[in-house]
DNA sequence: CTTGCACTGTACCGACCGGTCAACTAGTGT
DNA sequence: ACACTAGTTGACCGGTCGGTACAGTGCAAG
């Protein structure tokens, strides 16, 4: 433990240059959008030559695979999940979570100037039809994020809050939607409140599951 | 009518260059985005040389507007009004709907290889934190069809399908929003399987419009 | 002290971007 | 027959894109 501070082998001369990449990848393509950014503005902002970017990363879709991994574990430890267990009830949660999610838009729009609406969809929407590679590593998140919607679902259904013999994994899927169609209106107007004043559909979708009539076939 | 059948002024030598190019910018621009498309592939795909686009428009972002409001008259003759006035029932409105978007995103990714989703809310999504003349054009795009949408909410108010006080506006914009979110998802899957697999969401949503409890205040 | 190696800095690449320009072609009105 | 002009053409512009090549640079182990 006398030993210098550097657990890893690596000598690391100074700050480290992957972190500080991955966050200016992160703001800025967030921010605005994956082509939108180019390699040199990331290293600017992170304040780093191209030639370290090439050593840590193969390459820009690399980079940004990796930040998207970063950005994921971020979301679920600081929104989904208090913004999903903080409160007791179906209802309560649905519109906690909502609030989280318009203080985060509302918080960006203030930073940046911008309101970037749900960086997983914007890049889905943006990479879907010509980059099969982010697009699978996206659906990957956009799926962890539907587990999470699908367990309150299930509590809510053992609490008997919603019909024992309730899909939540259909509900689950159809909450993310919403939720991305939400977002995607908000980043049309550029107005937060978008988020507040089309939460209540989310009630409607979410407490009045299965439409009575029994799925025909 | 022995005359050459060109009934305006001009001479226009041989086919509509004007026509070609926003012919090209639809299939290019909506099959894959914007920033994807430059302006030298769709002048090749137009059979017109650049010059003659500059002619006609004052640059690539004119050009994209002009096919806007284009591709949205041809959207509201060719699905909106058929697709939502063809059947009796708010419910049976809805599922005829919901099929003619399936059917349009599966032809899209039958012809072009690729499901590309809702063109306008694409665009809505890349520009909207960065061209503000775009965004705003594609927000009135948005709001044409939330107009139909609650037309075909207030035609059901007055059938007694729908509560006589239901908020028709705020519910044909949860409409849309919902409609946006699937085919963000249907993007992200780029399998038009998931617009149906969602689609029911649509029915929940709209045929239990206000959650019973009164909107407190 | 010397060697090895992870990391950095800079110059450079071909391709492509949106956009400009002047010269040309061909119908039209007089 | 003439001039006018809408339309067309292809060469060209500066700038930026993602990516490459390679010579340093400084730390750590031998």
């Amino acid at each position: 433990m006398t030993s210098p501070p550097a657990p890893t082998p690596t000598h690391r001369a100074r700050g480290d240059s992957r972190d500080a990449l991955l966050t200016a990848a992160r703001e800025l393509i967030v921010g605005r959008s994956y082509s939108a950014v180019g390699i040199a503005e990331i290293c600017a902002h992170a304040g780093v030559r191209k030639g370290s970017l090439y050593h840590f990363f193969p390459g820009k879709e690399a980079l940004t695979l990796a930040m998207l991994d970063a950005l994921y574990a971020d979301f679920e430890r600081e929104v989904l999940i208090p913004g999903l267990a903080g409160a007791n009830g179906l209802h309560a949660r649905i519109e906690a979570f909502v609030h989280a999610i318009h203080a985060f838009e509302a918080r960006m729009q203030a930073e940046s100037g911008q309101l970037p609406g749900c960086p997983f969809g914007n890049l889905a929407v943006e990479m879907g039809t010509h980059n099969p590679t982010l697009r699978r590593a996206i659906r990957g998140h956009l799926d962890a994020v539907t587990a999470h919607f699908r367990s309150v679902l299930d509590e809510a259904v053992q609490d008997g809050e919603l019909p024992g013999d309730t899909n939540t994994e259909a509900l689950a899927e159809q909450w993310l939607a919403l939720m991305e169609g939400i977002l995607v209106m908000a980043k049309a107007d550029q107005d937060p409140a978008t988020v507040l004043r089309l939460g209540p559909a989310l009630v409607t979708l979410l407490t009045h599951s299965p439409p009575e009539v029994p799925h025909e076939r």
